[in-house]
DNA sequence: GCGACAG
DNA sequence: ATCTTGTCGC
């Protein structure tokens, strides 16, 4: 039996406990190239709850919300939204070191934590591949899927037109991701690994979310904190 | 050197 | 991400 895993000390505001999150551009670098080595590929083996986060800015203050959905009612379990600001600017291929922190606080204020967490943005589908959606994924040993609305690297042929179809995103010869059009005829979505999950059940876990009328994760998070 | 570049 | 009006299409 292992012991639980205490998210709540990441909701002390302070650094995380498993690294500094205000580092140079080339520490940050090296920091991404070993924690992706604890990416790990495999299959979830159960899913009842489902949560999705995103992060919204307003002038100097940004908010984190998630929301947790059970599967496959699709029904609102909880929710959670924190305020604070963020040092770190905005850099592509280092997102993770300006959203993290503030994310993993609010996932630490859930009462429960979730099977899956869908986070905006990509996981392995990234230069050094830990976006951050694997850089979550990572810390917290929760599976991880990022979603993208656009590609951060690599290539990729474009997707049918119609609502399933999809295309692989291909970065240095490999397979980092897939590109799905989640509705027809409309702009398909890039979908990657994070942590702990199969690209091919995060591609369809992802094209049957899209199907629930309220509870798509990362848009009711993204809701939650915008509107 | 030049262009590309998640949110 | 955020700032923003009207407008094309089912």
């Amino acid at each position: 039996m292992v012991a639980a895993i205490d998210l709540s000390i990441f909701t002390s505001g302070r650094a995380s406990p498993y690294h500094k999150w205000n580092l140079p551009l080339e520490q940050a670098k090296s920091l991404q190239k070993i924690l992706s080595l604890c990416v790990m590929e495999k299959n979830l083996e159960r899913l009842n709850f489902i949560s999705g986060c995103d992060i919204g800015i307003r002038g100097n203050v940004a908010r984190a919300g998630v929301v947790t959905f059970s599967y496959p009612e699709g029904e609102l379990v909880e929710r959670v939204v924190v305020e604070g600001k963020l040092d770190f600017p905005y850099i592509p291929g280092f997102l993770s070191f300006r959203e993290t922190p503030l994310l993993l606080k609010a996932i630490g204020m859930l009462k429960k934590l979730p099977d899956l967490i869908i986070c905006d943005g990509h996981g392995i589908a990234h230069p050094r591949r830990l976006g951050i959606a694997s850089h979550i994924g990572v810390l917290t040993s929760i599976p991880t899927i990022g979603v993208a609305k656009k590609l951060l690297c690599g290539s990729y042929d474009e997707p049918g037109f119609y609502k399933g179809s999809f295309t692989y995103i291909v970065c240095d010869n490999e397979v980092v991701g897939a590109v799905l059009r989640t509705r027809t005829g409309v702009k398909p979505v890039f979908v990657s690994v994070g942590n702990l999950v199969t690209l091919e059940y995060a591609i369809k876990i992802v094209n049957i979310l899209s199907r629930y009328r309220l509870p798509e994760p990362q848009r009711a998070a993204h809701f939650l904190v915008s509107g």
